[in-house]
DNA sequence: CTTGACAGTGAACAATTGTTTATCTATACA
DNA sequence: TGTATAGATAAACAATTGTTCACTGTCAAG
């Protein structure tokens, strides 16, 4: 099967306008548009591009009708139901009293969120969650009281974010490992320098993005 | 809303058609293949039911541009395509030089976002769109440079934050109306307490949820 | 050092495709 | 009886758009 890595970067970067603007537009772009947003001088930069996709079986073409492509190649991403881009779709949890939220397990699940892969920016596999933020241990990091926090369920790194359950409240944290100290948790609130040992709170997970409403 | 009922049968059948075509051919149908399938000897017949189904609000075209339709209608099974959330795909501003990030023209977009309603808690029918924030004018509203903002396209009441271009760059400010007086932009920002006057700049949407990857 | 794949310029060309103007037939309405 | 609306024809026109030919340059492999 074809992969993308069987393109090279112009040609992912062409194929990938190709679709990004038959997405947005529901056209396919012509000639001179994909010229024009590639800064190319010529139309037949693109004919080259396009040409060389359609040898390497991405796309088909008709010729001399505008507007006109097909899309031959398979992507792994494109199997799935509707064409819309990678999504996720996150519970959303509140207070979590104890324990990890783990699996489909929607308990404690007061709503949904659905982010686009690419926005935040991880693997599918990996599995993720969203969290209300309670607290303003985190208000020097920008993130405030009833935050919504896109996590990741993995080993926290150096200097990541990540939310622990403190008395039965979901709090974020910093995580601080210096080298032969034990790891430790740091708040960002100038008021409140609290410090937490790590061995003694559950890691939920390692934050990736935040949303807030206004 | 309008109906179906509000066109004739040909304009139906001329509709159809297109929709058909983008159905099965993935591009829309040229002037001549809609000529061509209803076996009319003139392209003008097929301009005239354009121009109708324009005129009832059906569909909207880009002038001069080849296979290019927009479906304008409401369709009543078109409301609920798949069981999934009603989603919004928001397109993702860069600097925005100058005007309105208007219709369509996915001139600068950078990117694409997708959130679901709920989650940004608005209408579909407004016009959305997200922006990437330069500048630390409101950093003590909690919104940084490089976060991404979801804004909506409408008048700005008291105390919304929206989004403004102001020296080609766009950045937010809050927008301040007391009574008796004309409306202005505030910074937060407590290091460079601007303010700017309304009439001065364009107002480019309302801030309602900002995104921010860690 | 040549060959081949990749990337791009430039100008001209031809086909497709959208647009306009003028003309004609019905049918319904008032 | 006139007038508006829907439907369709005809020919010419202009714009968009796809296509081709000739040529420049880079870079890695053989």
């Amino acid at each position: 099967m074809l992969t993308m890595e069987d393109l090279t970067i112009r040609q992912q970067e062409i194929l990938g306008y190709i679709l990004l603007h038959m997405r947005t537009n529901n056209t396919w772009p012509s000639f001179r548009e994909i010229q024009s947003h590639f800064g190319f001088k010529s139309t037949n930069a693109v004919m080259g591009h396009l040409r060389a996709l359609e040898k390497k079986g991405c796309i088909s073409r008709v010729p001399g009708q505008a507007r006109t492509f097909r899309i031959t190649m398979e992507f792994e991403d494109d199997k799935k139901p509707d064409k819309a881009i990678d999504l996720i779709e996150l519970p959303i949890y509140g207070n979590i009293a104890a324990g990890y939220p783990d699996g489909v397990e929607a308990s404690g699940e007061i709503g949904r969120l659905q982010v686009d892969i690419e926005t935040v920016g991880h693997h599918r596999s990996r599995h993720c969650f969203a969290l209300k933020v309670q607290g303003e241990s985190m208000v020097d990091a920008g993130i405030f009281d009833g935050d919504t926090v896109i996590l990741e369920q993995r080993p926290p790194k150096n200097n990541d974010i990540v939310a622990g359950l403190i008395d039965g409240e979901t709090t974020l944290k910093r995580f601080v490992k210096k080298s032969g100290c034990a790891p430790y948790l740091k708040a960002e609130n100038k008021l409140f320098p609290e410090l937490y040992p790590v061995a003694e709170l559950i890691i939920q997970g390692v934050a990736k993005a935040v949303v807030r409403d206004l």
